[in-house]
DNA sequence: TCTGGGGTCCTAGGACCC
DNA sequence: TCTGGGGTCCTAGGACCC
């Protein structure tokens, strides 16, 4: 079987994983230090599921992803402190940790909120760096910059492909030994810690392919790399050979430097308690897609596709569970109250009276660069600037004294429909009004 | 009773064209 | 019994990621 990671000399480039551990509930910590070693908890949008733990409530078996009602009582009994998502926060302190990486790398790519790749070159080094655990070395610079500068912990994988950098991660992550920083190159005993790998945690590999190759015998990172590239190719697309030859040790993924821009964008929600009237549908509907248009306006496109999507309860109402339609818009646009317009025609169409609907969405697609838009000379109307000239100023005013604080009358002021979020903290660095105070 | 939200990519198969 | 060959485009569905 072809095993051999051969070539770790110390020339090869390197690519860094960084990531931030628990990332949400460190976030929390920095402002409020009384969570350190305690169990805490961070809940998705609508305080619906469990979307980030510490170590502590990962210790008491909290699951990734479980529905908040099934772990009450644990969370009751162990006095597990539970925080609704602030995305405003986590965006932020997200971004200031990509600020720093971005000035110790000779490329960066911003992976996720919470993780990025990145290249270092020598240049970055400092010139007294010497011996041949220098890479692991300047990770162990950068983990201490991050702490220093931001207060949130890291974990730092390297290795000579993005997905042994991963996995690096997780030794990095799991094994105190390693104080948050591991280097898969350096090991010459590579082989004996990819069979530690469980194979549904190889990046690539997800719970499909994982169960599917586990009925083969597969069942570690080391079990994949001994297997055929045809079957690999045949049964996992290209991808799934990606990902064998990365583990082999064949870089085959690069880094991505370049932050393209999003192809469709998608906005949806589920509703606080479930909505019968169409009315605060209406309003959602028109709150959804003016945050979409302000994303589409944000990447200087424009859409010619829009989308409603509208969900009932699937046990309830398994016929009418998930109704959508699209279409065609005339001319393309980012101009919101010609999207709302839109949506609103959709909703029309989908709308049955009587059903209790939990969730509507809006979907752009067919994105285009704005300035791509071709005019045939009759449409080239003062309208058109009058638009783009409302949406600019209504742009800056938002962003320069917070979200919404002006927005489209069909947006309602009910807000009805609005999602419960009762244990949100404070925005701290992105909210005058929200600075932490601190009593002496 | 209650189970998130926002993305990307790949492939097979059908429609259509010359 | 016979039923071309090769190409493009679109879409739905299935996989993955955080």
């Amino acid at each position: 079987m072809p095993l051999s990671l051969s070539n770790s000399g110390i020339f090869m480039k390197r690519f860094y994983l960084v990531d931030c551990n628990n990332f949400f509930v460190s976030c929390e910590r920095v402002f409020n230090p009384a969570l350190l070693n305690k169990p805490v908890v961070v809940l998705s949008s609508g305080d619906a599921c469990i979307i980030a733990r510490s170590n502590e409530a990962k210790a008491l078996g909290i699951p990734m992803g479980a529905p908040l009602y099934e772990y009450e009582a644990l969370i009751k009994k162990n006095n597990v402190h539970v925080y609704s998502a602030n995305f405003s926060l986590y965006g932020d302190m997200s971004s200031r940790v990509m600020q720093t990486l971005g000035e110790c790398a000779s490329e960066l790519e911003v992976y996720s909120i919470d993780e990025a790749f990145l290249h270092v070159s020598d240049h970055n080094f400092p010139v007294n760096y010497s011996s041949r655990f220098y890479y692991t070395s300047y990770g162990h610079h950068l983990k201490s910059l991050i702490k220093t500068r931001i207060g949130l912990p890291v974990s730092i994988g390297i290795g000579p492909t993005k997905t042994l950098a991963k996995i690096s991660a997780e030794f990095a992550k799991k094994n105190p030994v390693y104080d948050g920083v591991f280097d898969i190159s350096e090991r010459p005993d590579k082989e004996q810690l990819l069979q530690l790998i469980d194979i549904k945690d190889v990046w690539g590999i997800g719970r499909r392919y994982g169960k599917k190759l586990i009925a083969l015998g597969i069942k570690t990172a080391y079990d994949f790399m001994g297997m055929d590239d045809a079957w690999v190719r045949k049964n996992m697309t290209i991808n799934g050979l990606k990902t064998l030859h990365e583990l082999r040790g064949i870089s085959c993924l690069d880094l991505e430097d370049v932050q393209e821009d999003k192809k469709t964008i998608c906005v949806s929600r589920l509703f606080g308690e479930k909505l019968t009237a169409i009315e605060p549908i209406r309003e959602a509907l028109a709150s959804y897609v003016s945050s979409a248009a302000r994303k589409l306006r944000l990447q200087k496109s424009i859409t010619k596709q829009i989308s409603v999507f509208i969900v009932t309860s699937k046990y309830h109402d398994p016929h009418n569970y998930f109704r959508s339609m699209s279409f065609e818009l005339s001319m393309p646009t980012s101009y919101t109250p010609l999207l709302i317009k839109a949506v609103h025609r959709c909703l029309e169409q989908l709308y049955k009276p009587g059903l209790q609907y939990k969730k509507v969405g809006v979907v752009l697609s067919d994105l285009v660069a704005a300035d791509c838009l071709q005019l045939s000379t009759y449409e080239q109307t003062p309208d058109l600037n009058n638009q783009s000239i409302l949406m600019k100023t209504m742009d800056i005013m938002n962003s320069r004294w917070g979200r919404d604080k002006i927005f489209f009358a069909a947006c309602g002021t009910k807000q009805l429909w609005k999602m419960k979020q009762t244990r949100k903290s404070q925005c701290y660095t992105t909210n005058w009004n929200e600075l932490l105070t601190i009593k002496v």
